[in-house]
DNA sequence: TTTTATTGATTGACGCGTCAATAAAGAACC
DNA sequence: GGTTCTTTATTGACGCGTCAATCAATAAAA
């Protein structure tokens, strides 16, 4: 059966599975075994690739940052200008991908993680640092104190996201997206 | 040495522990043996004034609301007028008490525990209600879309609270009642 | 003697991580 | 082309620790 080259495979799946399955439960009490039954393989094998539960949470978290930093990415490529750029991080930021129940669930889950973990907080630390400076940047031409706009925007963004994820309610990006533009016009009138 | 009446007391002590224990763990993963020892009894005590670990947080959750409750009804004494009034709400939120790091850290927590207990959402939505309903009342005069600039107030609230909770940086609830303040400001103008 | 307070000891369940064992794919050697 | 060796994949079983909850026992009010 050893068919070679399963690694990249397996870690995939669990790292799904993961996501999944802390969304499913609400909760960072997730047992290995659960994760690695849904990834269709035994408790033995996930902790064979991972080591431990603690890895793969960290390459669960690091997966949902990448996925997102990717979306943002996506998004500034189509944006012209200062303010279609920030609109872009915006909207990257409630799309789709990155806005699933199971998503926002896990991303709660890793917040207070980070808490107790410290690979978590400094993971979370750079998406932060990132989400921040590039904020700042952009808003550097429009608005005279950008670094006090950029905390109330991303302050904005985390509560509405939060918000989401705490009201087990259908997720609705379109509303939260509209609610930080807003914001950001008021910020830009003179 | 059994001293009658001891229940309201063991009670409020080992409240005032969990929310001690959890602050300082930065988790819901506290033993019930932890809670008890810092409250200064055996674990057997806790289960019987409380049952069991999720009435003991339950009671914890509740306690912090009603601090938090009595902080804002305290402060919308002195306020006169709406403005006043939700500059009251927002200073009431940031105020020490419910602004020291291991208040913040259980709130955290609290919310995700809202995702697997429902009888902790129950009491989530009733706080988000009031605050929301507050914010709403005192919003009506001065704007036109009193539920838009409230969803945005709440939420900017909740971010800012949530990034403070996150930095395990000295709290700074002058810097996060500022940046409401300018919001509201800005929402308010004509 | 009934009620309240209190705890040490115990139970029963559960979960992480490890290990030994199995199996197959390739590599190396003749 | 066969044989042996090494590497990779995979799992069942299990040890060890932990923890929530219970219980039986002790002690002192009332």
């Amino acid at each position: 059966m050893p068919k070679l080259g399963m690694e990249p495979i397996r870690r995939a799946a669990l790292v799904k599975a993961t996501i999944a399955e802390i969304g499913k439960a609400g909760s960072l009490d997730v047992t290995v075994a659960q994760i690695a039954k849904r990834a269709g393989m035994s408790s033995a094998l996930a902790h064979h690739y991972f080591g431990s539960k603690e890895q793969i949470f960290l390459a669960a978290m690091r997966h949902i940052l990448t996925l997102y930093g990717a979306e943002v990415r996506g998004a500034l490529l189509m944006a012209d200008g200062p303010q279609a750029r920030i609109q872009a991080i915006v909207r990257a930021g409630f799309g789709t991908s990155n806005f699933r129940p199971e998503t926002i669930a896990a991303w709660l889950n890793f917040y207070v993680l980070s808490l107790t973990f410290a690979p978590a907080a400094r993971l979370l630390r750079v998406y932060q640092g990132r989400l921040r400076s590039n904020l700042i940047y952009n808003l550097r031409p429009l608005v005279s104190d950008p670094g006090a706009v950029a905390t109330r925007l991303a302050g904005l963004i985390d509560g509405l996201y939060l918000q989401q994820g705490l009201s087990q309610t259908q997720a609705d990006g379109q509303a939260a997206t509209a609610h930080v533009l807003a914001s950001l016009a008021q910020e830009l009138r003179p």
